[in-house]
DNA sequence: CCAATAATTAACTTACTTGTTAGTTATCTT
DNA sequence: AAGATAACTAACAAGTAAGTTAATTATTGG
């Protein structure tokens, strides 16, 4: 093998590893607006400044691709919440830490969110990996279960409480295209609109779901909220 | 005219109204499934039992056709909320009265929230009605800032959390297909889980906003919340 | 440096989708 | 009851999209 190649230096316009990951990120981005019946292979290679011909060479059919796109968004979301340890953390801290990632990555990819909602309309689910979603849903369940039986958090129904949690957390992306006219001048991705959602979000959540009657407004990094 | 026509009596398979509005029903299932792009206009004329050729006859373009289905789902809300005459009852009442209308209807017509969210997900909300959405939204924010102003609840920002809520109402029906599996061998869409989910988000929402620790976890059409 | 192989393209085929049209059948008016 | 008109159909035209293929260019290993 090259040298160059081994020091991952790009010696040239031909790097199959960098032409099949632009594939991915222009097929999410293109996913994320018409899902997979009407995202458009032309466009997902004009995207990318490669010929259509190279996702079958990658990916053999438009099916499969979307298929990698979903698995990676999944993947990336398992990793990262594996990383926080939710089950050392008692479930209010827990609850905390796992909807501050959950708002920082909704924010990071605002595709996420759409993907999975055309997903859930289009194809009725069907290419959601089971085993990855009941666990991600798993967590925050079992994390919410804790919390109702040792009287941290309110008397709720664990599984629909979770869909509401998540719901508030992700509405905001799904519907930002329709609403946008209420914040004249405003842009619903940039920095200021996020951090507010993310603060309005995890307070309304907040006080929904603690027992103990919840006043903090601002729940900043180092401050624990009591 | 004809008098069996005037008396409303169907004399034969030949009835423009019923035509229309039975393109309009299979349109707006079909939209709620695809939005716009995905959606077939083979696919809705095979649910209508009419030839396709009827829809252009009828709505000139698919287009068209998508831009009724989306003005009669908003009309139809419009006047519902109207109906409620909240601007008559005090914020917390307000509140409840619009919350149970909106899971009413959603529950009703499973369809109207995945045509929204379609809507803004694969065309940017282009074919909201502008001023439809304003009311509508308006009617929410308003109602919020009133109670904010007055105590009555916790001190938030009206237009996040406007969608704060409606993500909430909202989001089990987007992603009801993603998460069936959470529930086997329960209907999403059958009585007990509707109930259910109205109640959670209701009580949730509630729990999220008002000032005053909330406790009942059964709002019951006759019992007035305390 | 050359042969083998991997990556890439342009042009094409096949299938599908929107929208049209010319002709047919039912309904209404008088 | 007959002519006019409205509702409707079947078949088609034109454009679009998915997927293929044969040829081309770069890279790699010996």
């Amino acid at each position: 093998m090259n040298i160059a190649k081994k020091l991952c230096i790009k010696t040239s316009s031909r790097d199959p590893e960098l032409t099949r990951s632009k594939i991915l990120d222009a097929a999410e981005a293109e996913f994320a607006i018409g899902g997979l019946t009407a995202a458009r292979t032309e466009a997902i290679a004009a995207q990318t400044g490669v010929t259509k011909a190279m996702i079958y060479y990658y990916f053999d059919s438009k099916e499969n691709l979307y298929r990698a796109v979903i698995e990676r968004c999944f993947n990336e979301d398992l990793m990262l919440v594996e990383s926080l340890h939710l089950d050392d953390l008692p479930p209010k801290e827990a609850l905390i830490a796992g909807l501050r990632m959950m708002l920082q990555v909704m924010s990071a990819k605002p595709h996420m969110a759409n993907i999975f909602a055309l997903e859930s309309i289009q194809n009725k689910g069907k290419y959601i990996p089971k085993q990855t979603a009941e666990i991600l849903y798993g967590k925050l369940m079992c994390l919410l279960e804790q919390g109702i039986a040792t009287g941290v958090f309110r008397p709720l129904e664990s599984r629909h409480t979770a869909i509401n949690i998540i719901g508030t957390c992700v509405h905001y992306f799904t519907c930002l295209e329709n609403i946008k006219h209420l914040w004249p001048g405003k842009k619903m991705l940039g920095k200021e609109m996020l951090q507010q959602h993310d603060q309005e979000a995890m307070d309304m959540i907040l006080a929904g779901i603690l027992a103990e009657p919840y006043m903090s407004r601002s729940i900043d990094a180092n401050i624990p909220v009591i």
